[in-house]
DNA sequence: GCCCTCTATTTGTCTTGGACAAAGACAAGT
DNA sequence: ACTTGTCTTTGTCCAAGACAAATAGAGGGC
């Protein structure tokens, strides 16, 4: 499942510098839990390094999950492999709209018979019907949700995930700048700094978040993802930003993301605005900073830039 | 220079946790250079631990970056920081074509000035001039390359080179989207299979190739940067590929590079074309394996398929 | 019901020094 | 010029212990 190359002759061992790479838990963590836990217990090779097998491995990467999720170590090392997927299905999987289930189903039939022209005119085609920002909302996110899901019960390869996730970003591109070419109202204000933080693997929900902005005609700098906050500081002097906008999704490791949105929060001038959306945060409203605004679909962005431009005149 | 925040209280002082974050070196690593060469030699704090500071952290990266193309440690760890610089430049400036680098640094100072919707329409309006495979060979790849020195030589900060980044790639993006909307010749064979190793930081070069096929009126599936070999293979058989393009840039570790493309050209099948662009390739062009062509421009990428297409009716 | 503080436990990271194999460099023989 | 063998370089791994940062839970005040 999910494997990568064993580039070794051993089937399906991995030495304990894998597993960090696959699972990015610490060599010393794997070590120690060992002691304390009594898991993994690790095969030794003949020199007497540990060699971790592929039910240790995906054990791991679901215990990998499950922490960034929230959940403390003692907790859920000791668990078995079947709990834990238990225990990440019911997290992944908010509320099941029974109706547009379906549909999800018939989009990853067209993602398993890979046609990459196919998946890419269906994937236009929706956003001409639904309209923009009602296709993200109904459409894109949850299928981000279905393909999750799919990747985790191993009906989706890696490279089936990156072939969507290509040719979703090339049609979401090709929206925006339909968008901004369509001149019937300049962009104005707010200036909207747009990335994400260092840790951010999902790329998507930034071009979404690009999106909303866009169909708002913002003034947008759009800067990528995995900007460091540092940067992010010493760009909204250098732009003369109003608002700083995050995606942060849902496989963050909750504690430090909201430690560095509070440090960024704090650094920050503070008439500039720090907007978040993603998955995050929606599913860690309570944990925001004080003078952080959550902002997870269209209507949340149009009612903050309407409050933003009445307060600015 | 190039520096992140201090979380701590500490003025610029890192833990070697965070200095193996900033340069990619092993804390192993780190720990026996200290006892074997006497470098680095970081302060203690009050329990003991490392503490590096900020001339140690740049002598380090740049010892990274030296070892990534090739050098030994124990010839580059030694040396100080102003010979280490001075290595570095030489094998970063490769034959300064004078006449182009005045215009180079108009586009440095477009970049420094910072105004988004500038740089893209300037950006867009060269593409057109020039034509997008010349712009790229005679634009964008220096330009690549100058931002890079820029960078080193802390002319440029980190979100500068994001924001061109972002921008060129929404640019080419929007060329390729073009091209293929102009179908005045369907696209064709070979159908080609465009990705980055998962090392890969630089994505802009994958772009570009793409451009390149595009040009061609190739059957692209561009599969996004950072496929693991595995899943290289399996995209292979799954989509029916004729032949895998992969993107290598400069600041990729040589020897790794190699021995993942040896083994990827033993796996996969022998009619499928292993073809490589990027500064990586004509940098070491000899140390290629045998049955991987490189292909480092638009002429080579047309000689190429030219090639393919007369072998294959 | 909510918030604070104090304490006990959990948890990850860092330390030391030694061992060892994989890979590069270099010399000698064909 | 090419192999082969040896010496040297180099990074990774191991073990056990120490310790501080983070968290949970209990108790007290509003």
């Amino acid at each position: 499942m999910n494997q990568t190359a064993d580039c070794s002759q051993a089937p399906n061992l991995w030495s304990i510098a894998e597993i960090e790479r696959d699972t990015g838990l610490g060599k010393d963590t794997l070590r120690i839990w060992e002691r304390r836990y009594g898991f993994p217990t690790p095969l030794r090779d003949a020199r007497g390094d540990r060699m971790y097998d592929q039910p240790q491995l995906q054990r791991l990467i679901r215990i990998k999950q499950l922490l960034d999720s929230g959940h403390r170590p003692g907790k859920v090392v000791p668990l078995s492999l079947p709990v834990l997927e238990a225990m990440l299905q019911a997290s992944c999987a908010p509320a099941d709209q029974s109706d547009a289930s379906a549909d999800l189903d018939d989009w990853l039939h067209l993602l398993e018979q890979g046609q990459p022209a196919q998946l890419r005119s269906a994937l236009q085609q929706q956003l001409q019907q639904l309209g923009l920002s009602q296709a993200i909302e109904q459409l894109l996110v949850p299928l981000g949700h279905r393909i999750g899901q799919a990747w985790l019960a191993d009906r989706l390869s890696i490279h089936q995930e990156h072939l969507f996730s290509e040719t979703l970003q090339s049609v979401l591109r090709e929206a925006i700048a339909n968008l901004d070419a369509s001149s019937d109202r300049a962009s104005r204000p707010p200036r909207v700094l747009l990335t994400t933080l260092p840790q951010e693997q999902h790329t998507l929900g930034l071009l979404m978040a690009e999106c909303y902005f866009a169909l708002a005609r913002c003034e947008r700098v759009a800067l990528g993802p995995r900007l460091p906050p540092s940067e992010i500081l010493s760009a909204v002097g250098h732009f003369q930003v109003d608002i700083v906008a995050l995606s942060i999704s849902l496989h963050a490791s909750v504690r430090e993301i909201a430690d560095q949105l509070a440090l960024l929060r704090q650094q920050l001038p503070p008439e500039v605005g720090l907007w978040v959306g993603g998955a995050w945060a929606s599913a860690n409203r309570r944990r925001l900073p004080k003078g952080v605004l959550p902002v997870v679909n269209d209507a949340q962005v149009n009612a903050g830039l309407a409050r933003w431009r009445a307060a600015h005149g």
